[in-house]
DNA sequence: AAACTTTATTAATCATACAATAATGTAAAA
DNA sequence: TTTTACATTATTGTATGATTAATAAAGTTT
């Protein structure tokens, strides 16, 4: 049932505008335009990306609004410092997860879904909002019949902490959904190298539901954090694959260069 | 010394552009767009708003970028549900302050703040980054010198908040700062109707950070809890202002329907 | 009824021209 | 010499028209 269509919540790329952004977003991000620079003038700039200048310009309009350029006459554009960027974006997210050859991101990462999760988690289990709980199991469900590691489970396991932040009833949580999903698929992509963390998962995600059913919000706080350090330290297993101590070795399991 | 500029954070309203997505943003947000509807063809709503297509086009790509629409040849440009909002992006949380006259909305921001701020002051109080905490004294330095109601303690203000955020070493709740910052203007405008209630919050901020100092995580969680509580307290005063309902204030808690 | 074409509508893209802005250099004035 | 005022100029901002591509909906055939 949940098909592609819901990994298209972030900005698009099928538009020329939507891959100069795309592009210029992950490379500003990733540092390979740093903090401060000035990018070439939109009339070079959109010759070197083969788009016209209207093309080029949407799309800086787009980066503009994530908070990572920021464009004036005579000056032109520059990249803003980091503090202004918008991390929580989806796409702001889903650029940075490209480039989390460091364990600090996934540290920075775990650190906030473990302050962010587990509230709503006891959220959902006192305020009882049936439909939204209802989702919660549907996503379990799926997660518990169907193989992990597979596209479907995959989804599940988006539904289910979508559901979560959205059962939460706060509207500010249930925004951070997309940027969940962006973290998911990355881990996914990262733990799917390692056969059978993912289905040992599965029981976790069980008991956080059972203790919303039961309305017990400290418990399903708990089972929230715990379900999350699992994960963290699943990860931790593998982009930080036995530490011998040195830079080497944490570098190694490096991004998807272009 | 923290000038206008800082106000500028958030996506620039001196072009045509920036009018045009902060009118049809606002608009969006309110409500007055409904979600799912479809709107002008880019033609007839760029003469609507007296601006060219180009402008209006590239207003659209800003909204785009902030989940508010969608555009698809043949369809037009469809307002996206309310759950692709990205509520944390802070001009999406600026226009949407400006229709709190509800308290739900007040209720979904001071929970949500509940949950970050008192995390983030733990965690500027375990890790200890000097720098960092430093510019949380200069803050509150601030507030501790200058007139309540004012433009300099209000900046002050936000200066304390986003340095907790920043101490907390995490860049994700780093970037909620904005977030706060639309936040603190949108209850200081509220605030400011009524007297001595900003006063009275500065010794709550002196002692989060006196918590910060003593590396007491625990304490400055609940200091900056209590900070917050009392808040909400001073902004549900005016902007529910003595309830003639009981049952309205029963269902406060709840979320936001729709 | 189903599958497939066609058509009409709309955004997407491109090219070009001109306007507004502000940094910088230049000359006049103190 | 310093300052002020002014002109220069590079860059984004805005406008317009033309063309192309995508696609939902209507129509056609099987």
């Amino acid at each position: 049932m949940r098909e592609r269509k819901d990994r298209d919540r972030t900005f698009s790329r099928r538009s020329l505008t939507g891959q100069v952004a795309h592009s210029l977003g992950m490379q500003i991000v990733c540092g390979e335009i740093a903090e401060g620079e000035v990018l070439a003038t939109e009339e070079a700039a959109s010759r070197a990306h083969s788009v016209s200048r209207t093309a080029y310009r949407e799309a800086i309009k787009v980066l503009t609004a994530k908070g990572l350029v920021d464009s004036r006459p005579k000056i032109g554009t520059r990249v803003r410092p980091r503090d202004d960027w918008n991390m929580l974006d989806p796409d702001v997210m889903q650029w940075a997860s490209k480039l989390a050859t460091t364990t600090d991101f996934a540290d920075s990462l775990f650190e906030f879904r473990l302050i962010i999760e587990p509230e709503a988690a006891r959220l959902a289990a006192e305020k009882q909002l049936e439909e939204k709980i209802n989702m919660i199991a549907t996503g379990l469900e799926i997660m518990e019949t169907t193989e992990p590691s597979t596209q479907e489970n995959l989804d599940a396991d988006l539904a289910f902490h979508a559901a979560i932040l959205n059962a939460s009833g706060n509207e500010f949580l249930r925004s951070l959904n997309h940027m969940v999903d962006a973290l998911l698929i990355w881990s996914f992509e990262i733990s799917s190298r390692k056969e059978g963390i993912r289905a040992a998962s599965v029981p976790l995600h069980r008991s956080v539901y059972n203790c919303i059913l039961k309305r017990d919000g400290n418990g399903a706080k708990q089972a929230m954090a715990h379900l999350l350090q699992s994960a963290r330290e699943d990860i931790d297993q593998i982009v930080l694959p036995d530490n011998e101590g040195d830079q080497a070795s944490a570098n190694r399991v490096g991004p998807t260069q272009r």
